[in-house]
DNA sequence: ACCTGAACACCGTTCAAGT
DNA sequence: ACCTGAACACCGTTCAAGT
């Protein structure tokens, strides 16, 4: 805060990084691109960032932290995960090409925060062990796989009548949770299509957690 | 079947590619290599393709092809969708690229293909109309994000003493169904938290078609 | 230590020229 | 019609030379 950010530093270079992908998409970030904007030599980027690879992953961990720090915590933690999955699906509806990145390293940072968060919701929600890991899993996959899936265009749309009349019904259940996603559903049918997916799982961790039919 | 295969064709060209990606990786695949393969010109290849990603495109869906053809139908259509969902993992662990290629665009063949199969099982299972939907995209996308991120390489591994014994227990249990399935369990931890994955999903879908708790 | 920008070793794609 | 291979318009990365 004190110094002055005139200098070249890994932060500029991924703000700058962030700012092209947003306006000009995957496509239009190369480093000579990225050298323009911030008029600097190419070779000036190497004292910052070790390749492109790891700049991608530094500008979606940039993203994807942003989200899950406002998406904050919900008292009932069933909640507090749609919320935190409809955060990250909105982050990458916004964002495409992140959608695209997360799929590539199952160790990068941003993938790594959101294991974290989810596997905390679900210990709030009372689900340990083995089945915490399995549920995190799976969790964690369908996100990113829809991500990724809507990141890329995702063009499928069978009928639809038929979706937007159910989209008002979702949308009247959750007003009684909170108008605010109730008003995000509205013309949004990927958007409620992946919530639909969330409660899916939601509702497997919870049947799984008490059998109530074999031995 | 009459005619010699001698001559560049587009079957010829999308079997090198796979036969490249298999051994050397989707980093080896440039068409300087696909060319030098099939010791022919640079040129020759857009005659019968139209670009590096038509290529991927159709190499991911030679392989998907094969997959769901010997899948085929088992009577119980929810181990039907277990073995659907095992052999798209299985495949995408011994041909990665596939993996990565499958979360490059939702609109690609080998993508509908999955749709397909899984829809019809689902059908199978007793779902239909806008449930059928909602269930096929949260499978699709959970299997598709599972494949892209283990093909990337997954390496998160927390204790392995623990893992061990549920991968036994859970051999176990699948024994009674299939023995070749137990077999396939045994030492093999992505697969088996992908497969429960799986029955998470498939408890999910279960449990919201018959709810037993709030009205 | 940090930066410059030319050079290097590649890419996918096109296209005049051949058969 | 199909093929050739040189040429085109790019890439990410490196590195001697500057300050």
């Amino acid at each position: 805060m004190t110094r002055r950010t005139d200098a070249l530093s890994r932060e500029r270079i991924v703000e700058a990084t962030i700012e092209i992908l947003d306006t000009a998409g995957e496509s239009a970030l190369t480093l000579r691109a990225l050298t323009a904007h911030l008029s600097t030599g190419r070779g000036a980027l190497y004292h910052h960032v070790a390749t492109k690879d790891d700049l991608l992953a530094a500008a979606s961990d940039g993203v994807i932290g942003r989200v899950l720090a406002e998406v904050g915590g919900h008292e009932d933690p069933a909640y507090a995960i749609r919320a935190l999955a409809l955060g990250i699906f909105t982050a990458i509806d916004g964002h495409p090409w992140v959608g695209s990145q997360l799929a590539r390293d199952p160790g990068q940072p941003a993938v790594l925060q959101i294991w974290t968060s989810v596997g905390s919701q679900l210990t709030r929600l009372g689900v340990t062990g083995r089945a915490r890991s399995d549920a995190g899993s799976a969790l964690v996959n369908y996100v990113l796989g829809a991500a990724a899936q809507h990141a890329a265009g995702a063009r499928r749309a069978p009928d639809q009548a038929a979706r937007q009349e159910y989209l008002q019904a979702l949308a009247t259940k959750w007003a009684g949770e909170d108008p605010d996603a109730a008003e995000l559903l509205r013309d949004h049918d990927d958007r409620a299509q992946f919530l639909a997916g969330v409660d899916i799982f939601l509702a497997g961790v919870s049947a799984l957690r008490k059998p109530a039919g074999s031995g």
